[in-house]
DNA sequence: CTGAAAGCGCTAACAG
DNA sequence: CTGTTAGCGCTTTCAG
């Protein structure tokens, strides 16, 4: 008998009440119900409590669905990023996630895989869901924006954060890459590093961009030459590390010091420096931008910077919020540029004091 | 002038393109024109051409807001985890992803944060807007599971995967946590550790306590003693490992390996075991769960179980659509017990090899 | 204070 | 092959 029981099919109802269910049987009419239940002040108080009792007692849940057909506009935010699985994207989503919640608005998600086709199509999916807003870090390949444009003729406002498109005028949440990357090389040049190499992400990427120019900055600022044997362009992750190190390791003359554009690609390059034969920090010191959990438990553990992916989410959901709540409805494009903060461990640390 | 510009408003313009809009410049009617795009064997080629040539040219992107409300049911699928930054949740949720982008599926994600209120609103959210399936991974502190009967009343399909919810009846995707437990505290005894002691999670998550299953019989079986004093109990996360070492010990006769219920708490435990002065693992073998992307990178590397989160993500999510799309509709749920394995590192090598 | 009518975009069933 | 009718659940007029 028991053993009977454990193979019975999952039991399927499909039930859905909704305010007509409610009104037929207070007897009265669906229209009556739906006010009463958003509290209009036409509604006889006697009658609120009846209705909201009922809907109490039959579990009653206002069909969404219905609700964003009407308005043509739903309480959804999407979010596209570039990857999901990653410390630094999943902690924005996570603070998105926090605040959208408090704000009764619903989180769907996706991924491009820094593929632009996908992006495209993911774009497509929130305008087609009629999604309240977007928060977006565009694909490594995204060159055009046009996808964007079509969130932009639905009326969907648009909060970038991390990687930002130039061409789409929108509110943006970024942090201070270049002063970041330039303080970190900075750092590294006080340190006594004098052939600092630094392996950059793709040109196209803001990110990348920024932290390169801030790389080039502290060089000149410090009066280093800027050579371009130093300067390994590559892509984001881990295996790029590894990648601009093979690169790099032919040079007759080998750098003291490298400058990753992001913590995962430091990640990379380690053993490969390690296995090269050059000891960190004492051969080169080794410092990366993003502060990933890792970084602190690597050996020796990274210098980096850092920035806080969840105050990135929270600050763009929240100007997001502002949009499509319409406080400023018509303003001009907020940038936000939050503050990074240098971390400084053992990967850079070389004894040595600038005067 | 061009600094004016930078200050203008963003533009708005919320257009809409409908079938009707694209019946009268044809000159058909709406219904024609939606027979039309699904492909309809009863409408003309040469029709079917000319409303497709349109639609792209007016860039038409039908309105799944409005097909969801008619279907009554949305082609989104529910992913509800306890945390979004999370090594092994954002794997899972990744992996969800790929799977459900390519069937036409989107993500609505939300985290419980390990608080059953969350949680039970979050389903609400679901059941609201009417999701076509649900993949959860239930809260610590969940213990009712009414809220979860409501997706089954409205009947929408609940796929539970990592932590599962014994009192509903519904596909689960597991990992074997009992025998990888098994294996690893077995590993450790091999390595000639004879006081184990287990740094346990809640006793109501189902892993944990599979895990603790695990741990108990392995000692049983190779003939050691269950030692109470050695079976710490807490939460999950990085700072219960902390807290479990500090009662640990205060004990008269201090394990010689710790087995932790996951990667996280051993990890805290780390920091902890190496200032009490201990050595891993010569003093003190340390052995976890998980496979976290740290557990590789910290010093000495951790001996852990690995699981592939990705695949388990994937493999809910094709349970899933299986359900939706209704090819076992009734058959009974599904129970996936996916296999672990042993990775030996340095935390448990003691240079003692069983006879 | 409550009811009636209309409509959002789409599709299914049926009629021409 | 194409058009007509009707309705999903909800809110917003407008009438009673």
């Amino acid at each position: 008998m028991k053993a009977k029981t454990r193979h019975q099919p999952i039991p399927t109802m499909k039930e859905q009440i909704t305010v007509k269910d409610l009104a037929a049987r207070l007897k009265l009419h669906h229209t009556t119900v739906s006010k009463a239940l958003r509290d209009d002040p036409k509604i006889r108080q006697s009658t609120k409590e009846k209705v909201r009792e009922l809907a109490e007692r039959l579990d009653y849940h206002p069909n969404s669905i219905a609700l964003a057909f009407k308005r043509k506009t739903s309480r959804t935010i999407g979010v596209i990023v570039p990857q999901i699985k990653n410390d630094f994207f999943s902690a924005v989503i996570s603070g998105i996630e926090n605040i959208a919640y408090d704000a009764g608005y619903t989180l769907s998600l996706s991924q491009s895989d820094e593929n632009h086709e996908r992006e495209v199509l993911n774009v497509h999916a929130l305008v087609s869901n009629l999604a309240a807003g977007c928060i977006i870090s565009v694909s490594q390949d995204t060159t055009s924006a046009s996808h964007l444009k079509i969130l932009r003729k639905r009326g969907i406002p648009i909060v970038f954060f991390d990687r930002t498109c130039p061409d789409i005028r929108a509110d943006q949440v970024v942090v201070d890459d270049y002063t970041g990357a330039f303080k970190a090389v900075e750092h590294l040049i006080l340190a006594g590093c004098r052939r600092i190499a630094h392996f950059a992400g793709p040109e196209n990427v803001s990110v990348s961009y920024e932290r390169c120019r801030g790389y080039l900055d502290a060089l000149k600022m410090h009066g280093l030459p800027e050579d371009p044997g130093l300067l390994i362009r590559g892509g984001l992750l881990e295996k790029d590390g590894v990648l601009a190190f093979r690169k790099l390791r032919n040079l007759w003359n080998p750098p003291d010091a490298i400058f990753a554009v992001n913590d995962p690609v430091a990640v990379g390059a380690y053993p490969e420096i390690k296995n090269a034969g050059f000891r960190i920090p004492h051969d080169i010191a080794v410092a990366g931008f993003g502060d990933t959990i890792l970084s602190s438990y690597l050996d020796p553990p990274l210098t980096t910077v850092r920035q806080s992916p969840n105050k990135i989410g929270e600050t763009a959901v929240k100007i997001l919020l502002k949009r499509i709540e319409g406080k400023n409805k018509n303003s001009a494009p907020e940038r936000i540029v939050l503050d990074t903060e240098l971390i400084v461990r053992k990967s850079t640390d070389r004894g040595f004091r600038a005067s």
